[in-house]
DNA sequence: GCCGTTTTCGGCCCGACTGTTTTCAGTCG
């Protein structure tokens, strides 16, 4: 079976081309996400082939670009007002064309032929990269796993140029591994957990001045891979020791090989793997910027780096000589900083917040002076979103209410479930007017106690009052759960959907405009209704209910708990953009869950989010004023 | 394949570690 490397294939099937924008006709338009898997898996099928890496970046770096657009990009070619994509030149731009026109793309299917798709799958196992996975294929013929792990047992691998039996072996470890752990990303909450846990370890370390997480947990992304860590000290050969001896550790090092000097990979029990690494006192600025990144991010701070004469890694700024390699011996030069901000400084930069460092469009902002001023967590006034146990809370409503006004909130804004949510004990009418004598009584209470200057340390210096909301369900039939007359008594009515959420994309959309367009109606939670990992994202016409919303007055919700964290940044970013306004909420049912804000307020971060942008960072009169005059509503 | 107040051609980010290819390529983050 010899591959074919050759751009043409005989065997290519006819193709009918179509006339372009050819609207109307029964083509169905990709999704970016669908896109984005065609242009990643080309990087992927090139790489295997040993094409130029800069080639196979254009198309990994236009995929990207493609994931994260603000707008549906196949829709944009078919109307004729493609969007302008960073990384999409002429080449990829016709095949985005193509795409949109016929749903197919010729080259991707062409690939498809000389590189069998599973081949990809070799890149999995630890150690086995892109050259030796191809080399493998034209060699043995091997294209899986299972493949692979026979091959390695009958000993064939070694027949391969620059494969040894100790190779081989390796390989074979390294297929136990990714069997042994199916690639699983931890939520942002058990990410922070063994993060702490691992910080009280290695501060125990003599020498130890700081502990520092990095990478994709401080940038706040939704799920976490590896954990990164940095340690700022002046013994790193004891830290990393104590590491190793760690009983939360399993394993140490990427092949059961040794540790570095200042870095070190471990695999935690139980748990995920751990990079370490130390860094000298004082020059914390570089270090950080590297490990926390993203990779693309860090990317464009090099090349800038370069622009200006240097070259940056994570140990600092070495001077360039005019070759363009760094000066040596009495001109060599060498630039350190403490902090970050010293580090973006020497580029020309403003800070960029980690939030923001993943290469979409934060450099360009950021020289063009026009960096958000991003949403903080001390903005937040109230929380929009918690339960008692009146519904499926764990807590009784004064409980929450004390706890909320003893946080500093000026107000919470209770949501239990409405009535046809029986199975979280949704609330009837005459529980509502219930909840409503007691969300009063505690209200004269505070107000007693704060005239009287005996409200608890920490208290809001406007005062605290629990507003009366609720989480009513919209049913399945677009009804919605209360009538008219009670939904106007609410303060905040939250609306959202549990039920029915297979149905199709025209029902679901209906449901919700009947809920944006209610004049009672203030915010939505959780609008996509996904859950990470285990529920996917409503079909929904997302321009068209981000303009509802907008058109509205409609709240959308950042819901923070990290199982949802839902709306997304993408759409986040969408949304702005069509002109929305938002609230950062926990969802609380538990009094652990508070603190689902800090990861509602990363979210809002990496959805470029100001504070006037987020309108729980109003005051409590100026937001009971948004919720109850509804501007735009019919 | 993309991109341009140094360029429409010739560049395109950095370092550590590993194994085996005795001088470096592949892999990883």
């Amino acid at each position: 079976m010899a591959p074919e490397t050759d751009a043409l294939d005989p065997d290519e099937p006819p193709y009918e081309v179509r006339p372009r924008a050819s609207r109307g006709d029964d083509v169905p338009l990709l999704g970016n996400d669908e896109l984005a898997v065609i242009f990643f898996e080309i990087g992927d099928m090139l790489e295997l082939q040993g094409e130029l890496p800069f080639k196979i970046g254009a198309y990994r770096r236009a995929a990207d670009s493609i994931a994260h657009s603000a707008t549906d990009v196949a829709a944009g070619y078919r109307s004729g007002a493609p969007p302008d994509l960073a990384g999409v030149g002429k080449a990829i731009d016709e095949k985005l064309a193509e795409l949109a026109d016929t749903g197919r793309l010729r080259y991707h299917e062409r690939l498809r032929r000389q590189v069998p798709p599973s081949l990809v799958t070799l890149l999995s196992v630890p150690g086995l990269g892109p050259r030796t996975a191809g080399d493998l294929w034209r060699a043995l013929g091997i294209s899986s796993l299972d493949e692979l792990e026979a091959a390695a047992r009958e000993g064939r691998l070694r027949t391969v140029r620059g494969i040894s039996e100790r190779t081989e072996k390796r390989i074979l470890e390294g297929l136990d591994q990714v069997r042994a752990r199916p690639a699983k990303r931890m939520r942002l909450g058990e990410a922070q957990d063994i993060l702490a846990r691992m910080s009280l370890l290695l501060a125990g370390a003599p020498g130890v001045r700081e502990v520092l997480a990095a990478g994709s947990f401080r940038r706040r992304k939704e799920t976490i891979g590896d954990l990164d860590v940095l340690v700022e000290t002046d013994q790193p050969a004891e830290v990393i020791e104590r590491l190793h001896a760690s009983a939360a550790v399993e394993k140490v090092g990427g092949h059961g090989g040794r540790g570095g000097q200042h870095r070190t990979t471990v695999q935690l029990l139980r748990g995920p793997q751990l990079d370490l690494m130390t860094m000298p006192v004082g020059l914390t600025g570089t270090y950080l910027v590297h490990f926390t990144g993203s990779a693309a991010h860090n990317v464009r701070l090099r090349e800038r780096a370069r622009d200006l004469g240097w070259s940056l890694s994570e140990h600092g700024f070495v001077r360039l000589g005019d070759d363009g390699e760094p000066l040596t011996g009495d001109a060599a030069e060498r630039r350190t900083f403490a902090t970050e901000t010293e580090v973006y400084d020497f580029l020309g930069l403003p800070y960029i917040a980690p939030e923001l460092r993943e290469d979409r469009g934060e450099i360009e902002a950021a020289l063009a002076g026009r960096l958000p001023s991003l949403v903080e967590l001390e903005d937040l006034q109230g929380d929009c979103h918690t339960h008692s146990n009146w519904s499926d809370g764990s807590k009784p409503i004064n409980v929450w209410a004390d706890a909320a006004r003893r946080r500093g909130y000026a107000y919470q804004v209770l949501t239990d479930h409405s009535v046809s949510l029986t199975i979280a004990n949704g609330l009837d009418p005459r529980r509502v007017e219930q909840q409503r004598v007691i969300i009063a009584e505690l209200n004269e209470r505070y107000a007693r106690e704060e005239a009287a200057g005996e409200a608890p340390e920490g208290s809001n210096p406007s005062g605290f009052r629990l507003l009366h909301g609720c989480e009513m369900e919209i049913r399945t039939d677009g009804r919605l759960d209360y009538d008219d007359a009670l939904l106007a008594r609410f303060d905040v009515v939250v609306a959202s959907l549990h039920v029915g959420r297979k149905q199709p994309r025209a029902q679901l959309m209906a449901r919700y405009m009947t809920a944006l367009r209610s004049p009672h109606v203030d915010i939505i939670a959780h609008p996509s209704g996904r859950k990470i990992g285990m529920r996917d994202d409503l079909d929904l016409d997302w321009d068209a209910f981000y303009r509802a919303a907008a058109e509205t007055g409609t709240l959308l919700e950042i819901n923070g708990s990290d199982e949802r964290l839902d709306l997304d940044d993408r759409r986040i970013r969408a949304a702005l953009d069509a002109g929305v306004r938002f609230t950062v909420d926990s969802d609380a049912h538990y009094m652990n869950e508070w603190d689902n804000v800090v990861w509602g307020i990363g979210l809002a971060r990496r959805g470029w989010l100001e504070k006037k942008d987020v309108a729980n960072t109003l005051p409590r009169d100026a937001f009971l004023a948004l919720v109850g005059e509804k501007p735009g509503r019919t």
